[in-house]
DNA sequence: AAGTGATTTAGACAATGTCCAAGGCATCCC
DNA sequence: GGGATGCCTTGGACATTGTCTAAATCACTT
């Protein structure tokens, strides 16, 4: 499905800007973070100011394409919302990588009468592994 | 144990300024902010600085005397460090509260290669029901 | 060609945290 | 006592991240 289609199909009118932020965010597990999707955008469509970038963003959260993750301070990234699935985020360089929903399995064992869960997830911390050594 | 003891245990020297600090801090369970611990602070000892209530609680973490949690985008704060547990982060409010480690058992049902993990946690997130009906 | 409504822009502003040079304060040693 | 030394604190400048607002732009319609 082309971003135009994705953008349409939650009621958002697809103005230049939006499409480039959605071509850079959607079909990426990168999870960058605003600055950085600046960057990207401009790459492909020069000009396009902070301010549009924020509010474009914030439109997409609220339209349910992605959804926003913050695990360490000053860096708040962004996820193209999908099904629900856990995080990984590296010591070192605070990459936040997806891990699938089925990996753990997690059983409550203890009520909790004084809160109400809508969402619950693991969060796992700790060193990547070289991805393919040579 | 006070708070001048704790801190002499993990090597720290005890200025009146980070006495301070450790009394508004390490025997709480609000989960403070770090302009939230200024205010307290200054309530007991007036003309603190916010470089030093920074410096502190950084010296603090690097000593294993807290963590820092960060849940949402601009709000960190900081957990006195005990045993380990999860968190649930009221929707409305932002706040945290702690979950016993035994709420949840969390058993990994794949074998994830690509990563070392260090610490794992669970975060829920919701509403808190009324503490105490009146 | 003008009007309308939505979108984008630049820049001001706020909040949070870092950094640095200067000053304070205790201790030690002569 | 009087320096010298080392640690701690302070104030302010600075950077980064995100919000807000008024003006400009754009597409569409009449």
């Amino acid at each position: 499905m082309d971003v135009i289609t994705q953008l349409e199909a939650r009621g958002i009118q697809a103005s230049p800007q939006r499409v480039a932020v959605a071509q850079v965010v959607l079909h990426t597990d990168a999870h960058p973070s605003a600055e950085e999707i600046h960057q990207l955008v401009r790459a492909r469509l020069p000009g396009v100011s902070r301010a549009t970038i924020y509010n474009t963003l914030k439109l997409f959260v609220d339209k349910g394409l992605l959804d926003t993750l913050t695990f360490d301070e000053g860096r708040v990234v962004y996820d193209p919302k999908t099904d629900r699935h856990h995080h990984f985020i590296d010591d070192d360089t605070g990459e936040v990588f997806d891990i699938p929903w089925e990996a753990f399995k997690v059983d409550q064992q203890a009520e909790l009468s004084q809160f109400h869960v809508r969402e619950l997830a693991v969060v796992l911390r700790g060193t990547r592994l070289a991805k393919k050594p040579r």
